[in-house]
DNA sequence: ATAATATATTAAAAAATGTCAATATATGCA
DNA sequence: TGCATATATTGACATTTTTTAATATATTAT
């Protein structure tokens, strides 16, 4: 079973209060989720970490990365509503380029953290 | 149909080879990925966002964020196999906590590229 | 030993995600 | 206008992820 009274059990009511408090909304915590997600695919990864060093087109961060013009355009659009990269055309070439530089250190934190 | 001749069009050599050289190998994309993915679930981030202030039993947890125990004993399982937070026995009562501090950090960027 | 409780595991269903082929749209050029 | 090319969208499929109920395990107290 579940916990005898269906209530707390250990923490106390000025600790759970404070957790309480603490804890994002569920909009914060949409956008959140939202954010990270970015990061939470290999290929997604890929596709900023190629980005980060020099805008481009989408044939070529499909040939760069070796991966299906379908399957770019799909993750770039993601990218796009997530407002982590921006587009412009140029003809009928469009560029892709980082949006936000902040997105830039995101990575760099994340290999920090894995200790590189 | 997709791209003239099949091959890069726009980026020349020399940047094409920087941008090759600068993707993460395979191993380091994948530990990035498995690092951010444990952001990118609002459970998760929950989880996270309380025992950043305390930490806490399983059941507690599961009544302060209005979880399944079930739920929360699955992701704290991930989050443990991931290295973000380790437990300890009580008796009956398994008490959990952040491992690593700069997990604590990551929320913090994610809040701050929020814009809050 | 037995009962009660806290947590973990298993198995299954439901939901979300990633990829690809086919197709549509948009642009430039002959 | 009509053709070629670059990108986007649609729809289908497979895979992964999340959640839940049922059940198992571990610990304490009687």
């Amino acid at each position: 079973m579940f916990c005898k009274e269906d209530s707390i059990l250990l923490l106390d009511k000025r600790t759970q209060t404070l957790v309480e408090s603490y804890i994002p909304d569920k909009e914060t915590l949409d956008e959140l989720r939202e954010f990270f997600y970015l990061f939470s695919d290999s290929t997604r990864l890929k596709m900023l970490s190629a980005l980060s060093i020099s805008s481009m087109c989408v044939s070529d961060l499909a040939k760069i990365l070796s991966l299906n013009q379908t399957t770019v355009s799909h993750q770039l659009r993601l990218l796009k509503n997530a407002g982590a990269v921006k587009s412009r055309r140029h003809g009928k070439v469009i560029f892709y380029s980082i949006k936000n530089p902040k997105i830039n250190d995101v990575m760099m934190w994340g290999i920090e953290y894995l200790g590189y």
